[in-house]
DNA sequence: TCGGCCGCTGTAAACGGTTACATGACGCAT
DNA sequence: ATGCGTCATGTAACCGTTTACAGCGGCCGA
């Protein structure tokens, strides 16, 4: 009745509709999903549901939502592989579909905890048979390092993300080949842990900042470390970008809104989540898409100052 | 059974869950949903999913949901009374409460949509009958005015949040107070509209800057417009707080890693979000509780510096 | 005016669990 | 050894909606 099919005739069906108003009567959901075996739900499982990312992400998936009238189950904060668990089995009936973005975790080990004839959408991390959304995260660190070193940096450092995380890994890998294809070694000492929070960039700028041989440019894994970093320098008087030049990755909307704005990767956000439902949706294939970050330059990279250090040089 | 209960033998349940376990059986939740009544999942509306203040309403509220195994459905953007509407509606069967946020639109109007039989707790807003959290904004916009008038500032700008929406309209009459108390006077010139985004203090920040008779204090009615119009005076050259002090209000996260560290008043957000789901789960009483924000001073008002324009006086 | 066909309406089963209740088995006491 | 009480197991109804299907009524044509 309440999805408008059946030989009921138009008037009546109206009229149903406008005595049910009257009366302040809605259809039961679950006896719905119970008889048409569809929630009008999909759910959304992310790492953290804290922050400028992963709003933003949530933000993507709950636009595109709206207009095909789908409610959002979200959740996060997975610490183990057993809080993942027993979320993943409690779909069953409540979602018609996941998206799940887990970079910390094995993707095959948890999609095997997950009922059949659930459709998964991974994002930023791929399994055989799944569609997946990832972001090439190598590619746009290395364009920050050709960047850097076409400024004429020759010591970069690099704030880490999270060990086991794939997109840190990932951007870790492009840091280290954008290096590579400059000409330059690779050296642990200017590679400093991070876990993504603010706090931890800021404590990477504090040792930054302290280096005997301290680095002339700094390249943060995320934004939130950025600004972290660009904290501790401004406390310890190093001033971006005349003294260090700092990058980070995501262009979270703050980025530009930092003082100096800051230079970063533009990561399609709310794409990631867009496109991740759409891919949900269209389940008539199973297919992977990548989506390419870019390099956006502002000012706390000093793309705009005359650095007399090295002659600066463009790298392919 | 698989809520553990009736005259079944321990070792039967076990049994039972064990080769369930084997079968990769999962409870069909829509299925349980009717036939228990409830289900497991509560509903969060807020008025917008993005940004660093509603991520971590949400983030308040997903914690306490994971320990009480309940599962988060969200929704954001409802930009006009219909998609509210729509929202309520869908609710019957999907969930077993709601909290909602809605400082724009009228509470009890929106409550006339639900249908009967759901708790809710109203965020940032007050109906009969209802429970709900509110936060002392007046109050402690009150305390930013009397802190930098303590600091000697008499010509204070304030950057309104949004017409219409409820906690704006509440700071903006701390303001007010906090002037009429000091003996200053309320100036209309001294209050920049703005919408509670990086974007609309910018656009504040760049008109406060060209005054001819430019204030010596901003306060800002949230901490992201208070990061705009930073990065505005950052733009212009003009220093904070040498030559210019800013507040803002809420204390995000990243409040604390601004350069300076943004002086803003403390609210409990995730705690918003935590109590709220408290006092939907505790439905034996209807209560209001009001969260007292905190005044946290840090550098951008720059209660470090002597100012010499006028002695500092305390209010209070 | 009557019959056949088409189309609307009413009825019942099914979705997948939960739970109350009846039934059956076992142990203990007489 | 038998009866009664207790506890575990099996059975059936129910949650609220959808949908297939049967049946009936109306319309139109002959």
């Amino acid at each position: 009745m309440f999805n408008h099919k059946g030989p009921v005739r138009e008037a009546t069906y109206q009229r149903v509709l406008a005595v049910a108003g009257r009366m302040r009567y809605t259809p039961h959901a679950a006896a719905r999903s119970l008889s048409t075996r569809s929630t009008s739900a999909i759910g959304v499982v992310l790492p953290e549901l804290h922050g400028e990312f992963f709003s933003e992400v949530i933000r993507g998936i709950d636009l595109f939502a709206r207009e095909r009238g789908l409610h959002l189950i979200v959740s996060g904060s997975h610490s183990d592989g057993a809080a993942m668990k027993a979320v993943l089995q409690a779909v069953r009936g409540r979602v018609d579909g996941l998206i799940v973005m887990s970079p910390d975790l094995d993707a095959s080990t948890l999609l095997h905890d997950l009922p059949r004839g659930v459709p998964v959408v991974l994002l930023n991390a791929t399994a055989d048979g799944r569609s997946s959304i990832t972001i090439d995260n190598a590619g746009g660190a290395r364009a920050v390092v050709e960047h850097l070193v076409a400024l004429g940096h020759r010591r970069i450092a690099f704030i880490c993300g999270p060990a086991n995380n794939g997109d840190a890994s990932q951007r870790r890998r492009g840091y280290r080949a954008g290096l590579r294809a400059a000409g330059l070694d690779a050296d642990a000492a200017l590679e400093a842990p991070g876990s993504f929070t603010e706090e931890s960039g800021y404590e990477a700028g504090k040792r930054i900042v302290e280096m005997s041989n301290r680095p002339t440019a700094v390249f943060a894994a995320n934004d939130a470390m950025a600004i972290g970093a660009l904290s501790a320098f401004n406390e310890a008087g190093v001033h971006v970008p005349a003294d260090l030049a700092l990058v980070g990755f995501d262009d979270i909307p703050i980025a530009r809104f930092l003082s100096p704005p800051l230079t970063t990767v533009k990561v399609p956000i709310a794409d990631l989540g867009r496109r991740g439902l759409a891919l949900l949706l269209d389940s008539s294939k199973v297919h992977s898409e990548t989506l390419k970050p870019n390099l956006i330059v502002r000012q706390s990279c000093g793309a705009g100052l005359t650095r007399t250090r090295t002659k600066p040089q463009e790298e392919t």
